[in-house]
DNA sequence: ACGTATATGTTATATCGTAACATTACAAGA
DNA sequence: TCTTGTAATGTTACGATATAACATATACGT
């Protein structure tokens, strides 16, 4: 599969789809890269090697995990560098919290300012980003009719990617 | 208000309407009594006063907010007791874990076996459930496009009741 | 009453997250 | 270039959330 549309592509997502990795990560970077540079933001080394880690797979990674690594390339080993870096990420709208597993994803569709929903496998442990928009119109009209605002939407799916449902446990999305 | 339609009733939701607590939440005790009954299992002491613990309001608890009402009472001390009753009532659907709080609610619909969505207000804490049936069928239409099976889905939003938008900080929802 | 399954309680520890403060790098003006 | 304020990194220390493993007690069917 080409990456014309990869990583940030409309629609459909490919998480979940064969596709070539390193383009798709390397392009996410680079995006990453500009949409900071036009806020004035420093994607600084610790922040950047955070996403580099995030985008290494379509999953989800722990704090804690990302700061073994980082503690392993040099950096700080206390967990206040890895928060800060994935908050950092999170809200420039470059990572997403995955708050069924207390972890954390790189973004997929990053500058887009979407809402967000997540599909989640519970055996390989990929993470799929799929259109929310849907799903928060739905719920806004149900929060609508009880005259609540909405600020911000956590919409996650738990259960199976199609590989996981022909070959469980053997399969892992890069 | 009256308490008809409270607090099983099908819609619209009420936590954050005013009425009166005091049979909303006995009808609720009520309704769970039936439905554990119905099913074989167990509404032991633990279990009973975690859940009217969590019906005094339409509102999250973290599970060590329960420990410490339940230890005052002479039930155990450690951690596992509190986990295990709201693990129970969740299982069983009286009861909520609501994410974003790391936290568990009483359920407002038991034994419709419904898919929940949850309007959180972040100034005052109240937690309405709303009717999740258009959010997780848009859900599910996104995780088919992409050839996923969901098994459970996580549907909350943060922002402000209707009684907070208008004084901020000053009322608390029963 | 007995035996078994269920439930409760405990100790101990794992995992996740943040407050507070010291130090370092950076950018912008004198 | 030097200063100087701001942002970023790093640390210690702690708080909050959650579970594993095992001991004890309770309920229920026979």
């Amino acid at each position: 599969m080409p990456h014309d549309n990869c990583p940030s592509c409309a629609a459909p997502d490919l998480a979940f789809a064969a596709h070539d990795h390193g383009p798709c990560a390397s392009d996410a970077l680079a995006r990453a890269i500009g949409i900071l540079a036009a806020k004035g933001l420093r994607l600084t080394p610790v922040r950047r090697r955070t996403l580099e880690i995030l985008l290494e797979g379509h999953r989800a990674l722990g704090a804690y995990d990302v700061l073994s690594r980082l503690a392993s390339e040099g950096f700080g080993a206390q967990p206040p560098v890895a928060y800060r870096a994935l908050d950092f990420l999170e809200e420039h709208g470059l990572a997403h919290r995955i708050r069924r597993l207390n972890a954390f994803t790189a973004c997929m569709h990053m500058g887009e300012n979407h809402s967000a929903a997540f599909l989640i496998c519970r055996v390989c442990n990929a993470i799929s980003e799929a259109p929310a928009t849907p799903s928060r119109a739905a719920l806004d009209s149900a929060a609508t009719a009880q005259g609540f605002t909405i600020e911000s939407a956590t919409i996650e799916a738990l259960g199976l990617c199609p590989a996981c449902q022909k070959a469980p446990l053997l399969k892992a999305p890069a």
